[in-house]
Formats: structure tokens, C-alpha cells, sequence
DNA sequence: CACGGGATCGTCT
DNA sequence: GACGATCCCGTGT
């Protein structure tokens, strides 16, 4: 088996380097017996109560938001436009509201399940970029908020494959989506993998 | 290819 | 009661 992120991974306090150093890692969901498997390809970091593009900002504390004080590790989960699942990773320190938005994926095993929850008869990038179909891909929903990926019986968790991604394939820039968040509409805090068919917008 | 709108509902005001 | 860290499909070019 591989081995998976563990807590000193999830707990680093720099979210942006984190939401890169997610690049390359692979994101795993086993339900009922069928798992699958995909690589990460596209992050975006928020940087908890300074950013106005997270819903931590200011350090909001809802019956929502609650997860994402918790330690690094744990699964973020809500829904967007009353249809999608957003699937992010908890980091930093207890306390510390910062996550990592899922925002692409580069699919590796249960491709045919992925393209069956997908009700799709081709493989084609649109199986899983973007945020919400990753997660349809997956079987990701909101069920799955709060819980714990260092758990070894969790649903959903990260493995640490070995796969390198160098510096230079590293592109970062604005995230998408949140042009309410004002100032931090520009900062560069969304990465992805150069020249990878499976982000969700090239750029 | 660029846009424009509808879907659909939990969450917060 | 308004709106969103989205997606898909339709129309027009």
C-alpha cells in the first residue's frame, strides 16, 4: 500500500505552499468497497481569518465552518449553488481555519466508476475538473465533512505516491470565483500543474 | 468560441 | 430572502 499524507504534512502553517505541495499527490475514496484514485492537479489555498475569499474569514465560527478549525487533516465539505460538493483539505494548527480547495484531478484507478457516476460513455478532462465534478467523480458529498484523513477508516484520504513535480511545472494565479473577496481577488494562491490536460481553465 | 441563463438548496442575515 | 470557492446547455458568431 502507499503511504499516505500524515500530520506533519497537514499541519504545516504556510497554506499556500501547502496548496502546491498538494500537486502530484493523490486524492483516494473507498465506499462500499469501490475505491478510486486520482492525482492532484489544481489548489486553491485560503488562508483562513485574514482572507476575505474564505469562509473563515475574520474567523467566522458556524455550524458550517466549525470543521475548519480543527487540526490539519481533516475533510471540509460543503455545498455550492445547492448542487455541488466542494471537497477541501483542513490544514495548519487546531484552531488555525485554513484549507486547500480541490480544484482538478488527473483520474488513476476506478476510471469506469468515475465515468458511471459521471454518466459519462468517454473519458474526457470533463470527467473531473472543477471542484464539483471531482467530487461526482469520486462520490464525494457533504456526508464526508468532518472527517478525519488521518484515520485510518476515513472514506476519503491523500496518499504520498512518489510522484515529482518539479518547480518549473508549478504555475500559480488568481482563484476563481470569489470577486467579492476584494483585495485578495489578485493574490496568486491558486496552483496547478503546466500543460496539464485535466486543470480546469489553462491560463 | 463567447456569452447568458437556469438549476437547486443550505447557510447566514 | 438573497446568494454562492459551479456546471451545463443553448444561442449566436
Amino acid at each position: 500500500m502507499y503511504k499516505r499524507l500524515g500530520l506533519d504534512f497537514f499541519i504545516q502553517q504556510n497554506v499556500a505552499v501547502l496548496a502546491s505541495s498538494l500537486l502530484g499527490k493523490v486524492l483516494c475514496t473507498k465506499q462500499k468497497g469501490l475505491f478510486t484514485s486520482a492525482m492532484i492537479v489544481e489548489t486553491e489555498a485560503y488562508q483562513g481569518p485574514e482572507d476575505k475569499g474564505s469562509h473563515a474569514f475574520r474567523n467566522r465560527r458556524t455550524q458550517r465552518t466549525e470543521t475548519m478549525f480543527n487540526r490539519g487533516g481533516f475533510a471540509y465539505v460543503y455545498l455550492c449553488y445547492g448542487i455541488h460538493h466542494l471537497f477541501n483539505v483542513v490544514t495548519g494548527p487546531e484552531d488555525v481555519p485554513h484549507a486547500v480547495l480541490i480544484r482538478a484531478i488527473q483520474p488513476i484507478e476506478g476510471v469506469e466508476l468515475m465515468m458511471k457516476r459521471r454518466k459519462m460513455l468517454k473519458i474526457l478532462p470533463k470527467l473531473t475538473a472543477g471542484p464539483g465534478t471531482l467530487s461526482q467523480a469520486l462520490g464525494i458529498t457533504t456526508a464526508m465533512t468532518g472527517t478525519d484523513m488521518l484515520s485510518p477508516d476515513s472514506p476519503v484520504w491523500i496518499e504520498d505516491r512518489q510522484y515529482q513535480i518539479e518547480p518549473e511545472q508549478i504555475m500559480s494565479g488568481p482563484r476563481i470565483g470569489i470577486d467579492y473577496a476584494a483585495d485578495w481577488i489578485d493574490r496568486p494562491l491558486r496552483f496547478w500543474i503546466k500543460d496539464s490536460i485535466w486543470v480546469s481553465r489553462q491560463r
